[in-house]
DNA sequence: TTGAAAGCGCTACCAG
DNA sequence: CTGGTAGCGCTTTCAA
């Protein structure tokens, strides 16, 4: 086979390639195209600024640009305005199934505004929430949507909110110095501990998740604040997980069940993954949930219903939670005056069949 | 009160109220404070081209612009540059748990690169679909991966391709007109099938997603044919899923068990949501899974294991398959010659509980 | 109501 | 190796 023949064969096989240098088409071809000055197509394809003109002349430039497939170059107008018209989100971890209901609430509000989401995920790392807040400064996004921050993060993100506006969702700093939109937490664990203590449980034991993220500790001291009401007792436990895994849940609860001396009967898992993972940690031991321990969970994440036992979780308005955060986050842009205040969205206990009164009272 | 007073609470309430009009520092200013001329700043700015001067004033530069908090402005470069340094995502949906580790392998190729992903969602509409490529296309992002494509998107995506580097990820539009990387969904169909044919199924059907999607259409044409090469039948069943939910996958259970006569004794449901939605439908009319029917997901999605029963799934490499599209991407971009082949990813069975022989042969 | 001119901040090119 | 110059495509004064 020749040379010549093989790049005929290559090709043949490109047969798609495309020419992609091909100039697009500026607002300067569009306003000869239509016998306009630029200025003037620039005014009749702002629909704010569209009435300016003749409805004639502003229709034609309209037509004219519509036929040409004429698309703004966002970078001059970015250039000019000096903003992007994208919304930032970081996020801890795309994975965690309590996410995509928040980001389609977000995306619901943001889209509607003919603004972009621009998505980054921190795994949790200080160090690249730096990098993306960098990341984000210099992208010069309208706003930034943050659910990834931690309890120590409150200088980092004071130094951004002196660049872009920032709105926290779902986890707080710890104060209210910024524009927050969190689920209540503290109400959360509440929840889950009067249903346990109601059922009779008078030993019991957190599964805690990082206890340097807000809505965490929130849980946790809900749930403490219902224990030191009552005659129930809760386990003192030293541990709590690096990050809310199933894995990490088993571990924790295979910590619990070690212990010497009778286990607790009930378990608050600070999550359904968690909750999972203590299942498994009960089942390694021959134990049954809930005839020896309950479990409550935490997020009512989309398969919790299914697993065995069905969990009894807390469910959270996630959905409502994107659209408030992204309403909010446009209202900062606009400029209105933005109270630092703390809202708390109330979540809802979800009773199924992984808690029910302990056997041995 | 007085309006004085007023205005004082409401400041005092807006203490953190912070000027963002200040002007950021601009290359010209470096230049300035470094006694440069602007053109000299930019090349020692840029790792590029920084040795093209005396390492003494690309360093003084350098100092000056980090002291000085300098940060590019992104726009101004874009525009000179005519690139966005930006890859945009489109998914069907962030909510299928399928997804986050394919975003995750992209994220982590692109993000090594110094680009930034934008993220849209189709909720497979067509025509938000079209709309997301105009803005990406607006945007110039550098590449799109799209994962959401149907199978009548040929047209779309090539006229998109004329205009901005495409890579067809997880979905192809039928042809091999476009590079695309995407699971092998027809050997996972193969699989699925003879698992459950070597368990001594005989009568099987399918409960298949939607069939202007590439992936289902693969697991639907793999199953069919190795159905075909046995003694096994395959059920005659119209519907399929009109979206691949829990919700769905009851739905098309029911319908077969509401069928008169023997009901199959396994099913293929063409992933996780739908095969627990199958679960569902199972024990609405009293039947026990595997005992009556067997039950092949696919996805092997989050919580699958845990189950009730843990389900036989087919898992896929979802996390390689993320980095090696946006690899992809990345070649695209940089211009490489890029043959329009699909290639696929071998997926892989996993045996758990949700399969066995049939009770009655 | 429309046109002219300026300039957003940066980089590519050409001279020196 | 460095400086000058021009211009990316748009919007926004200011004048007419």
């Amino acid at each position: 086979m020749s040379l010549h023949q093989v790049a005929r064969a290559c090709k043949a096989l490109h047969h798609t390639f495309v020419d992609r240098s091909s100039a697009r088409v500026t607002l300067k071809d569009i306003a000869r195209l239509a016998g306009v000055h630029p200025a003037t197509a620039s005014r009749a394809l702002d629909p704010a600024r569209g009435d300016m003109l003749t409805p004639e002349t502003r229709d034609r430039v309209r037509r004219v640009a519509q036929e040409a497939g004429y698309q703004v170059n966002s970078f001059a107008r970015s250039l000019r305005k000096n903003s992007s018209g994208m919304v930032g989100v970081v996020v801890a971890d795309v994975a965690n199934p309590f996410l995509p209901p928040i980001l389609r609430g977000i995306e619901q509000i943001i889209r509607a505004e003919q603004k972009l989401l621009l998505i980054a995920e921190t795994h949790d790392d200080g160090s690249t929430l730096l990098e993306i807040i960098d990341h984000f400064v210099a992208r010069r996004v309208d706003a930034v949507i943050l659910s990834a921050a931690h309890l120590g993060d409150e200088h980092a993100v004071a130094s951004l909110a002196e660049k872009i506006p920032v709105v926290l969702a779902v986890r707080s700093v710890g104060s209210a110095r910024f524009p927050t939109i969190t689920h209540d937490d503290v109400l959360g664990g509440q929840l889950a501990a009067e249903h346990l203590v109601s059922l009779g449980h008078r030993d019991l034991a957190q599964l805690r998740g990082p206890m340097d993220v807000s809505s965490f500790r929130g849980r946790e001291q809900g749930f403490a604040a219902v224990m030191s009401t009552t005659t129930a007792l809760e386990r003192f436990v030293d541990q709590s997980a690096t990050a809310p895994t199933v894995e990490e849940g088993r571990r924790l609860a295979k910590a619990i069940l070690d212990t010497p001396g009778r286990h607790p009967t009930a378990f608050f898992a600070h999550n359904d993954l968690m909750a999972v993972g203590a299942l498994e940690a009960l089942r390694d031991r021959g134990l049954t949930c809930p005839r020896d321990i309950s479990i409550v969970g935490y997020n009512d994440a989309p398969l919790s219903n299914h697993v065995n036992p069905p969990l009894t979780t807390v469910r959270l308005p996630s959905l409502e939670l994107g659209r408030r955060v992204a309403t909010l986050a446009l209202a900062v842009i606009a400029g209105s005056p933005t109270e630092p205040t703390i809202e708390k969205l109330p979540p809802e206990l979800v009773i199924r069949q992984s808690t029910a009164a302990p056997s041995h009272p």
